[in-house]
DNA sequence: CTCCAGGCGCCTT
DNA sequence: AAGGCGCATGGA
C-alpha cells in the first residue's frame, strides 16, 4: 500500500527512539476525501458543524477538524503526541480510488459517485457503534443524534474542549449504561428501545459477548454473534460491521436503501430485503457496503432536494 | 391532523 | 419461510 500522505505539524525526522512531542494541533494531507459528506452521512452522530469546521468526540477526545480540500486540519481539547486514533478513524490512509474501481459499473453508481466522491467509511468504536445503532430504529438521523447527545450529557464522563466551546462528553461505557434504570434510560426519549439497550450494555460488561473478538471472526459468525444481543438485528449488526469493524461486504439495507434499489434497479418489481442482499453479494463485488453507502448518500440528500423543489415549485 | 423514520421481536399463516 | 403488527417519540 502507499505511504500515508500524514504529516504532523511536528513531524520533524526524529530518531524513533525519540518520542514526538504533543502537540494540540496536526495537519494530514489527504486525496479524494469528502469531510462533510463523511462526517454528515449518517454513519456517525456526534458531529457538528459550526463554524466552517467539525466538532466531535472520539473517545476521551475533543476534536475539531476543518479542510480545505487538500488538507485536514486538527485541534483537540488536550495536546496529544500519537495521532493514530484519528488516521485510523478518518481511515485516511485508505486508497479509496482502488475501492470505487470495485463498485458495478452502472448508471445509479456513476451518479452517486459522481455526487459525492470522497466519500468515506470511518472506523469507529465497535461500543458506541453498537449502541447509536441500536438507538436508530424508527428514528430520523436529526432524532438519533438528539437520543445520542442527551445519553452522553447524562451519562457520559465530561472531557476537555477548546476553550469557547460548549461542555463535552464522552460516550458513556457499557460500564456506566449497565448501572443505570430502564426509566433512566426512557428519560432520554429512547422509548422502547431502553430495555433493549440496558440488556445489550449488561452483556458486554459481563462478558456475555466480547465485542473486540469479533473482529478476528468470519463476517458471518461476527455477524450471529451481534444479532444474539437484544434489539440487534440483521440490518443494525450490518451497520456495526460496516462502519466499526470495517467488513466492507457487510450490507445494511434499510427503508432508504430498499427504497434506491427498487427505484433504481428495480423499477417494475418489488424485491425483499432477502432478494437485495442476494442482489449485492453477486452484483456489487467485494466492497458492496462501501458501495452502499455511496448510494444511500446520494438518494437521501437527493430525494431532500426533490421534496423541497416540489415544495416551492409553481404550478 | 396523518404519515413516517438508517428495525426489531413476536405472532400468525 | 414469509408476512403483519405494535412499539415511543417527534419531524415534516
Amino acid at each position: 500500500m502507499a505511504a500515508p500522505f500524514i504529516r504532523s505539524s511536528f513531524s520533524s525526522a526524529a530518531t524513533c527512539a525519540e518520542p514526538l512531542p504533543a502537540s494540540a494541533h496536526a495537519t494530514f494531507q489527504v486525496r479524494d476525501y469528502d469531510l462533510g459528506a463523511t462526517l454528515n452521512s449518517g454513519q456517525a452522530f456526534r458531529w457538528e458543524f459550526r463554524d466552517k469546521g467539525w466538532n466531535g468526540i472520539l473517545g476521551k477526545r475533543w476534536v475539531r477538524l476543518e479542510t480545505d480540500g487538500s488538507c485536514i486540519h486538527a485541534s483537540v481539547g488536550e495536546p496529544v503526541a500519537d495521532w493514530n486514533w484519528l488516521t485510523d478513524y478518518l481511515q485516511i490512509e485508505v486508497d479509496l480510488v482502488a475501492i470505487l474501481g470495485t463498485f458495478p459499473d452502472n448508471a445509479p453508481m456513476r451518479a452517486a459517485v459522481g455526487s459525492c466522491r470522497g466519500l468515506r467509511l470511518l472506523r469507529q468504536d465497535n461500543w458506541e457503534c453498537l449502541a447509536s445503532f441500536l438507538l436508530s430504529s424508527t428514528k430520523q438521523i436529526v432524532q438519533i443524534r438528539q437520543i445520542i447527545s442527551v445519553l452522553c450529557e447524562r451519562f457520559g464522563e465530561p472531557i476537555l474542549a477548546l476553550p469557547g466551546h460548549p461542555p463535552a462528553y464522552a460516550f458513556p461505557t457499557a460500564e456506566r449504561l449497565a448501572q443505570a434504570s430502564e426509566s433512566d434510560l426512557r428519560a432520554c426519549k429512547m422509548g422502547f428501545r431502553a430495555p433493549y439497550l440496558l440488556d445489550t450494555a449488561r452483556r458486554v460488561v459481563s462478558s456475555q459477548i466480547d465485542l473486540d473478538r469479533l473482529k478476528d471472526l468470519p463476517i458471518e459468525a461476527a455477524r450471529s454473534e451481534l444479532m444474539e444481543l437484544p434489539g440487534i438485528g440483521r440490518k443494525i449488526a450490518d451497520c456495526v460491521l460496516l462502519f466499526a469493524y470495517g467488513f466492507p461486504a457487510a450490507f445494511p439495507v434499510d427503508v432508504w436503501v430498499l427504497k434506491a434499489f427498487r427505484q433504481l434497479y428495480f423499477p417494475n418489481r418489488r424485491p425483499t430485503t432477502k432478494r437485495l442482499l442476494r442482489f449485492s453479494e453477486t452484483q456489487f463485488g467485494p466492497n458492496a457496503g462501501y458501495a452502499q453507502q455511496y448510494l444511500f448518500h446520494y438518494i437521501r440528500t437527493r430525494a431532500g432536494r426533490t421534496a423541497s423543489t416540489h415544495e416551492h415549485e409553481n404550478p
